[in-house]
DNA sequence: TTGTTGCCCATGTACTCCCATGATATCCCC
DNA sequence: GGGGATATCATGGGAGTACATGGGCAACAA
């Protein structure tokens, strides 16, 4: 699981450090999974493990529908998969570097399933727009009964 | 489940003690996840069972659901893990410490389910505040009828 | 050549883990 | 009930290690 933020530099080299504690939610995994993201500008990344639930998703349409066609072209054809070097570091093409605006500096945010990397400043903005939207969307998680077989109290 | 209050000690390299009881409460588990509460200026805390309730909770929403992202963001891109020394200590960071405006002291107050973390004074002030809400809402305690199968003491 | 890409080593800092201490509470035996 | 031994706990400090980051060098492409 993916959790909390970490800021990391760009070097020259257009490497980037990915955070440790990401790197051990991807066990043992030696590369991570990039691409541009769909609706935000921003990267987002994840594991092997929902590359394939992409994957299978997808196996679930019908092959003639556009819309597989659609989602196929845009996933599987934009992702990539980085390799660590020997420092955890990755590199970042031209091309994500561009589409989320970063430069020197890039935020790392865990999402659960998957993180996204920002431009510290276009993070920041794109975080206070969605603040009113997260409090007013807290009951969503209040209102979510406790799983079955757990007990009702400690 | 998370009861009563206690207040320790921030030492100068930001470690504080969890109270016994609230370890005892996280039944084994070594870490305790940790974020700053989205609408009080405190630092809330769980184990991993609440966690893994929001991360439920947020994927029973539909993905393009924008109140999933907002609260992914402010949940998961918020919380970090701590894990306990042997002391049964964590660290907490500079940012969740400047959030909550603790230096030196801190008070932890058991919610049941979760715990949260204030700078004394600031607890002090925030309790008298809800204290004649307190009051006025105990009614709603003794309207409430009693569970079935509960014993009738105790 | 010039620029790019992958792989390696170097370094300082910050953090994690470990041990030590004193205070308080608990228990047991007398 | 008194007194001492033991356990639990909060807190202080130190040393090793993991981490982020910078740079070098060779292989390869343009």
């Amino acid at each position: 699981m993916f959790l909390s933020s970490f800021e990391s530099s760009v070097d020259f080299k257009k490497r980037v450090s990915i955070p440790a504690p990401f790197r051990k939610s991807l066990s043992g995994e030696d590369s991570v999974y990039l691409w541009p993201s769909l609706d935000k500008a921003c990267i987002e990344g994840a594991g092997q493990r929902l590359m394939e639930g992409f994957e299978d998703s997808m196996a679930d349409l019908d092959l003639m529908d556009p819309r597989r066609y659609a989602l196929a072209t845009y996933i599987m054809g934009e992702a990539r998969a980085a390799k660590f070097d020997d420092g955890g570091r990755i590199v970042l093409d031209a091309e994500l570097l561009a589409k989320a605006g970063i430069t020197e500096r890039a935020t790392f945010v865990g999402l659960g399933d998957r993180f996204q990397i920002w431009e510290p400043s276009a993070f920041e903005a794109m975080r206070e727009q969605n603040r009113q939207l997260a409090l007013e969307s807290l009951g969503l998680l209040k209102a979510k009964p406790r799983r079955a077989g757990q007990a009702a109290a400690e």
